[in-house]
DNA sequence: GCGACAG
DNA sequence: ATCTTGTCGC
């Protein structure tokens, strides 16, 4: 497995005031610009033969859990291009409650659990959560992404903190518009922008969907982040390492859950 | 006290 | 997140 900074590993039986400071270290070592090798264009969709010729293309992880009972089944899916190279998992008994703020020190553990069974070495990490959108700009998407020290990008599918510049309702596909830090989050001027919501699919008529709420989790900037989880999503809702990411922790859970009746 | 709050 | 069937629409 890929080496893990231990400064940074959530532990889940600190005293909440230790949970926040550490989320403030893991804010501080995290970077929001772009730090990576590949090419933006070369990650997701079916066609990019025109764009990108002869790359080869990044190896993106989805990452996803599923809770069957009081345990976490932690999953990541490694995916090049269109190709699932390396599907990695950990089932772990689940420490705390789930408390808005501090989500990665409920799941950082198992889902560290799941890497360190992962042989691949990811480009990027796509999370199931915020990553910038936070109160004190260390999400789950940045915390794991800093204790990895992998590119990442938080993708949620509600808003934490921040401010929307406009409203959100019934916008059509592609469309995006900047979270800005408020007075909830700590260490960033007010008016930041600290991710986008990006309606990633929307319905011509009839029923609405809701936007994605997208932020950088480390070595990511904010409007890198966006783009690239637009490539990601490829005409779904959500990206794709993350539906391949959820399906296998459903299957999983299924899985699990069949052994536990018997 | 009230409201808000990723998964 | 989880508990769960049908149902509307392309």
């Amino acid at each position: 497995m890929r080496p893990v900074r231990p400064a940074f590993v959530p532990d889940p039986d600190a005293s909440r005031e230790v949970m926040e400071s550490l989320q403030r270290e893991v804010a501080a070592a995290a970077t929001w610009t772009d730090d990576f090798d590949f090419a933006t264009e070369s990650v997701g969709a079916v066609d990019r033969s025109l764009s990108a010729p002869d790359a080869d293309p990044p190896l993106v992880a989805g990452v996803d859990q599923a809770f069957p009972e009081d345990r976490a089944v932690s999953v990541v899916v490694v995916t090049r291009g269109d190709t699932v190279v390396e599907r990695a998992h950990a089932i772990t008994d689940l420490a705390i409650p789930y408390v808005p703020g501090l989500l990665a020190f409920r799941e950082g553990d198992p889902i560290l659990a799941a890497f360190s069974e992962l042989a691949a070495d990811p480009d990027l990490v796509v999370f199931d959560g915020s990553g910038r959108i936070h109160y004190r700009q260390a999400g789950l998407a940045t915390h794991i992404g800093v204790t990895l020290d992998l590119p990442s990008v938080g993708v949620a599918k509600g808003l934490l903190c921040g401010t929307p510049d406009e409203a959100v309702d019934g916008r059509p596909e592609g469309w995006r518009a900047p979270i800005r830090a408020d007075a909830d989050v700590e260490n960033a001027k007010p008016g930041t922008a600290i991710g986008h919501a990006f309606q990633s699919r929307q319905y011509d008529s009839s029923r609405r969907i809701n936007p994605l709420y997208v932020s950088p989790g480390h070595r990511v900037g904010v409007g890198t982040a966006t783009d690239l989880v637009e490539r990601l999503c490829d005409g779904y809702k959500l990206p794709e390492p993350t539906r391949r990411a959820d399906a296998y922790a459903d299957e999983l859970k299924r899985e699990h859950d069949g052994n536990a009746r018997e």
